[in-house]
RNA sequence: GCCCCGUUAGCUCAUCAGGUAGAGCCCCGGACUUUUAAUCCGGUGGGGCGGGUUCGAGUCCCGCACGGGGCACCA
């Protein structure tokens, strides 16, 4: 037997690249379209998520076949034929079965059908459960309908996708693969809605404020500029939700959040993406203890809602530790010893610490020193209050330290998670600040914040004493998932083109 | 922006003083009615891009693109 009238494309001498895997595939569809009109659903309704139906039958023993009917949906990934019997595998986004196939079931050419699908084809099925003598739960297929062809043929679904391009320039090929990828961003989903239900739940309404906006602020960054054609006007994509917040503040909102993308025209690393997800919280009456608690809180919730098992403890409460004693601890300086600009370099100089001064600010190369030598070794969650007035225009001053504000940054796994003030509510004292950023704008400092007006005369109508908080959604999720580049947590991170 | 490393088949990986580039999976044909990356037989596919050196370049040199890591900057 030849075979070649079941096979119009056999004989051909060339096969295999991939314009000819996809031409088999395209050739197979037609021909199943060719045979019957209906050969593609338009829905299939009613399948039961793989890991449920897994989860009903843990006590089933090997070799036994019940009659419960089932129904599943989605990708086959792997196929062993023998004969008359075919073991097929089916992923959704649950978990993976094993599908038995049997021509004495579904008649020769069913049969056929079935085992000339390819891999990476998506398709549902409906049959009743059992356990191979092999031990593996399994569905006996006993009708089954090709949902969609995969015309291009899938990665290794074995070993899974490995080139680091293609799994972040083609996501759904490493979430086709990859499981655990997949589980980095199920688990994304459950942190997110855990801050949002802690939030909710503590009172907070979550609100939206302009992610487009004429005066962009509320952080140190330089931002993405754009352009409206029909008002002819600048506008900012927002590097923060700051002002806006502290605006419905004045409006008597009390707590308020958003959780959304900001955006920062700045480098990509692996733990920078240009755009990323913050959520910002306001509490009125609370100030920067309070925070600290509400974040405690809210890590801890997200922790359990994907049942973090890693190494860090995030029992509360979490370690604190001043921001100048961490740098004298972590390099000797004493800043209150080298307090302006020339004295900070000439001591950095002396002790040969690798951080560039010239040009730089006092604040910058203060904050230089954190980032460099007290950051990375901050593994466990660690609050590290209590920063210089010149890294925080809008933080309100420290209640005894002079020079200090009541400002926090926490850190975990060696990188920064969170931020946060007991927030300047004094108006008079915000346009100081203003001022002085204004001043360091016109001395070269691009990230220095603008001067906004419209936020000044929200905060002389009155706001209330407050506590703001600043989470990094991405960062957080590294954490929780124990990945090391954001690019890892970002679905689609930035890439050249 | 700078430095280092990488780029071989649809996927995962080999190979080599500069001398016709191999395998597994996938795909095609065949055998097998409980397989587990099934097995067995047969078949198909390739050096990121552009130059240079050389009789001959995937391999050496130069440039470019993209990716990864580090530095700078930042959350």
């Amino acid at each position: 037997m030849s075979g070649t009238e079941e096979d119009p494309g056999a004989g051909s001498t060339v096969r295999h690249g991939l314009p000819e895997l996809i031409g088999e595939r395209r050739e197979k569809a037609r021909r199943l379209r060719e045979a019957d009109d209906q050969a593609f659903p338009y829905h299939f309704r009613g399948s039961e998520p793989i890991a449920e139906i897994l989860s009903q039958y843990e006590r089933l023993s090997a070799g036994d076949e019940t009659e419960d009917k089932h129904r599943v949906a989605g990708r086959l990934v792997a196929r062993r034929e023998g004969g008359g019997a075919a073991f097929l595998d089916v992923v959704d986004r649950t978990g993976k079965i094993q599908l038995h196939a049997r021509m004495d079931v579904l008649g020769e050419q069913r049969f056929a059908e079935l085992t000339s699908l390819d891999i990476g084809d998506l398709i549902g099925v409906d049959g009743a459960a059992l356990r191979s003598r092999r031990g593996e739960i399994s569905l006996r297929v006993d009708s089954f309908a090709l949902l969609a062809k995969a015309l291009r043929p899938p990665p290794d679904t074995h070993r899974g996708l490995a080139d680091v391009e293609t799994r972040h320039r083609r996501r759904e090929l490493d979430l086709i693969a990859n499981e655990d990828v997949r589980r980095v961003f199920l688990d994304r989903a459950q942190i997110v809605r855990a801050v949002r239900a802690y939030l909710d739940s503590e009172g907070f309404v979550e609100v939206e404020t302009p992610v487009l906006q004429p005066l962009y602020g509320g952080a140190l960054a330089r931002p993405f500029t754009t352009h409206h054609n029909l008002l002819e006007r600048t506008l900012y994509l927002r590097i923060a939700t700051e002002l806006y917040l502290k605006r419905l503040l004045v409006g008597g909102l009390e707590r308020v959040y958003e959780l959304g993308k900001d955006f920062r025209n700045e480098g990509v690393s692996s733990k920078h993406n240009p755009e990323f997800t913050m959520v910002e919280f306001y509490e009125a009456y609370a100030d920067y203890e309070d925070a600290a608690a509400r974040l405690e809180a809210l890590v801890g919730a997200a922790a359990s809602a994907v049942a973090y098992a890693g190494e860090l403890d995030f029992t509360v409460p979490w370690k604190r530790v001043g921001f100048m004693r961490a740098i004298a601890e972590a390099t000797g300086v004493d800043l209150r010893a080298a307090a302006n600009a020339p004295a900070l370099a000439r001591e950095i100089t002396a002790r040969q610490l690798a951080l560039a001064t010239e040009g730089a600010s006092w604040g910058q190369m203060a904050d230089g020193l954190l980032a460099k030598y007290v950051e990375p070794t901050l593994n466990e969650p660690t609050f590290v209050l209590d920063y210089p007035v010149e890294l925080s225009p809008f933080a309100r001053e420290h209640r005894s330290e002079p020079g200090l504000v009541e400002r926090w940054e926490a850190f975990a796994g060696g990188i920064e998670i969170a931020n946060a003030f007991t927030e300047l509510n004094d108006a008079d004292a915000q346009r100081q600040r203003f001022q002085a950023q204004r001043e360091a704008a016109e001395g070269g400092d691009e990230e220095a914040q603008p001067f906004d007006e419209p936020f000044l005369q929200a905060l002389e109508q009155g706001m209330p004493p407050a506590g703001g908080v600043g989470v990094g959604i991405d960062r957080l999720v590294m954490l929780l998932t124990g990945r090391d580049s954001i690019r890892e947590v970002v679905l689609f991170p930035a890439m050249r083109d």
